[in-house]
DNA sequence: TTCATTTGACCCGG
DNA sequence: CCGGGTCAAATGAA
């Protein structure tokens, strides 16, 4: 808490954060990911076996550029804590009054454009019947939406604070179901360790699975909607999709899911479709890019809450809108070939 | 006490 | 100006 209520700033130092030094950081993972996109193309892997075949040599390569990308991704962030300059929310000036105190606007201290920065890069949406996807988000708000008569509820990361994660979310009862189903938006990425369930060295990708060991993605059959002409804009796939992922929670896993688990390590790629990214790219790719456990604290999901009560199934299916503004982020390579 | 949620105010972008 | 995203004081729970 010392962070977000009280006022406490962030480091001096890290509020002068030059731009250099993000510019820097960003070619340096512009590198990685050419290095790791060359990788890519260098061994197909259609299929498991293939990959593991072809491991060797290149995965302690991919380690080492997943570890890379990992360690750009946090400094980035550290840097960055509020899209641009300026260092994190360090605002000591907004004493807001609260019941009948009056004051408040006395002094309007226009906040440098900190709020509403344009979204972050990444965006999943998700359509779950739980809102426990085993990370621990930290509700910060929660609003009425003129489109739907469900409110909207904001999350962020519960690790903003200590690790600097910025990954977001936002939830909202879906109109059709809103009692059992969610709409679940994720922004950004996950930047957050959780020290408990996280190996120091992040396991190869091309192994077979220690369970804890990879990003799992299975596609039971999958159609995709949009798949026009535009590579960006309106591609809306919707792809029924059991999605695990990340390191380390098997143990928070309900076996059938581990069962699946296993099913989606072996299966990749419904017929049909055509995964441009290989089981080995989304294998390592850093979980932090989705929603899946970090941590085995539950800790996320207003589990009392009137408007979005919690449920005991597991994610739905996923309607992915490819991530949003390339460039910054675009390390994470993930789509659909038609 | 600490930490999470609630909720109205604030602020930004369209 | 409006709608939506975020902040932070107040409040509640553990």
């Amino acid at each position: 808490m010392a962070s977000s209520a009280g006022g406490g700033l962030r480091s001096p130092a890290a509020t002068a954060a030059p731009r250099v030094v993000m510019d820097s950081l960003i070619e340096v993972r512009e590198g990685a990911t050419r290095l790791q996109t060359m990788l890519l193309e260098e061994s197909p892997t259609p299929s498991i076996a293939a990959a593991a075949a072809a491991a060797g040599a290149t995965s302690e390569v991919r380690q080492t550029l997943d570890g890379m990308m990992s360690s750009l991704s946090s400094a980035m962030s550290a840097l960055d804590t509020t899209g641009g300059g300026g260092g994190g929310q360090g605002q000591q000036g907004r004493r807001r009054k609260r019941g009948g105190a009056a004051a408040a606007r006395s002094g309007p201290l226009r906040r440098s454009s900190n709020r509403r920065r344009s979204h972050s890069p990444f965006v999943n949406t998700v359509t779950a019947s739980t809102l426990d996807d085993g990370n621990s988000w930290r509700k910060y708000g929660q609003k009425r939406i003129q489109e739907s008569p469900n409110p909207r509820s904001y999350y962020r990361c519960t690790h903003r604070a200590d690790q600097g994660c910025r990954a977001t979310r936002q939830v909202q009862a879906s109109d059709a179901n809103p009692s059992s189903e969610f709409i679940i938006s994720y922004f950004g990425q996950h930047t957050c360790r959780d020290p408990s369930t996280i190996p120091l060295v992040i396991p190869d990708d091309t192994a077979p699975p220690p369970p804890d060991c990879a990003n799992l993605i299975s596609f039971g059959g999958s159609t995709v909607v949009g798949g026009g002409a535009s590579p960006s804009a309106n591609t809306t796939t919707t792809v029924p999709t059991t999605m695990l992922s990340r390191f380390g929670y098997s143990s928070s896993l309900p076996t059938q899911t581990q069962a699946q688990a296993q099913l989606a390590a072996a299966v990749v790629g419904p017929p049909g479709t055509t995964m441009t990214a290989s089981w080995a790219t989304v294998g390592s790719a850093p979980a932090e890019y989705w929603p899946g456990g970090t941590t085995s604290d539950m800790a996320c999901g207003p589990a009392g809450t009137a408007s979005f009560p919690s449920s005991p199934s597991s994610l739905g299916f996923m309607t992915g809108s490819p991530f949003g503004n390339a460039g910054d982020d675009d390390l994470f390579l993930f789509g659909f070939d038609p």
